[in-house]
DNA sequence: TCAAGATTGATGCAGCTGCATTTAGTAGGC
DNA sequence: GCCTACTAAATGCAGCTGCATCAATCTTGA
């Protein structure tokens, strides 16, 4: 069971660990001198916008996101407190709740947007053409252990969702 | 400034956020199912195992590692609490210290390898051509902000540094 | 020689994560 | 109806991270 990566394999992991880290940081910083939210933010109130009624049970938030319920929970406390989104209670279901984005929030979301597209471009776009994206997508993909596959046309009108 | 990159790229980036934190997770999970403690604490052995005397000052273990200072503190801590390494006084530089490695530490490294190279090859190995895990590398270290290059040949013996 | 500035390492604080547990409500079987 | 099993969400605790700051020591230059 001992010293089977070859070292093609080993290099690989070592970059994908230490770009990924590298570009993220990046991107976070870009955000944060921007006076922005962390990440995390964005995507919970990209997803909140994008839901038709503009409400979600923190439940459906929690597999889009692909984070742990807990998680889920307090990042939604955070939106709350801050007055992007308030909580509903739910009828059907009095354990339940729903999640609704505020007008602050999508203004939010939307300003975000626009340094977040800056940050991709600048940190992954301008290093990369188009078909060398492609085929970095097509590398990556086949490392995710069968996570369900992001339609490129999903992201790209209104933001990307991380993690 | 907004709306500037391609879905090319805004696919690349969704992608390489949500890998490699599935592989990492995968790995960092299979290490913790072997009883071993995480990712970080195996590079910092390594990384002091490497050294010709077996020990280190810290600030050179940080620029190493590209981890903080009070990070790098805060892990050799850890490490003497644990008895994987002890704190040597610094004769040229009383601010300073350096750092050991210790017998126990050793040994640790070693053991953590047999888990963390069996972790690389199932999730990464396992799932590329070492052609494909080449052009992985290639095309991820075009993003890499200028990191420095990480010799395929030193990682292949004794182990790799994540992060 | 001595003050100003840089460097080494530690630490208090706040926020976030994971884990386990708790609370509350639902649903199914009998 | 009632008991059990399940699901939704919250929370207490420990550990880790980042940030700012601190104390101690070293270096430099006038």
């Amino acid at each position: 069971m001992k010293r089977k990566p070859s070292t093609e394999a080993t290099a690989a992991w070592i970059r994908l660990m230490r770009v990924q880290s590298r570009v993220l940081d990046a991107v976070e910083q870009d955000l944060k001198k921007g006076g922005f939210p962390p990440l995390a933010w964005y995507d919970a109130l990209l997803e909140l916008s994008r839901a038709p009624t503009g409400e979600m049970r923190p439940v459906e938030l929690e597999k889009q996101m692909l984070i742990p319920q807990y998680s889920t929970s307090r990042l939604i406390d955070r939106l709350v407190d801050e007055g992007l989104a308030v909580r509903r209670e739910c009828k059907m279901d009095k354990r339940g709740q729903f999640v609704e984005i505020t007008e602050t929030g999508r203004d939010l979301q939307k300003k975000m947007w626009g340094a977040y597209s800056a940050a991709i471009e600048k940190h992954v776009g301008s290093k990369l053409s188009d078909a060398d994206a492609l085929k970095l997508c097509g590398l990556l993909d086949r490392l995710g252990c069968s996570c369900g596959e992001v339609k490129a046309a999903s992201a790209a009108k209104e933001g990307a969702p991380a993690r």
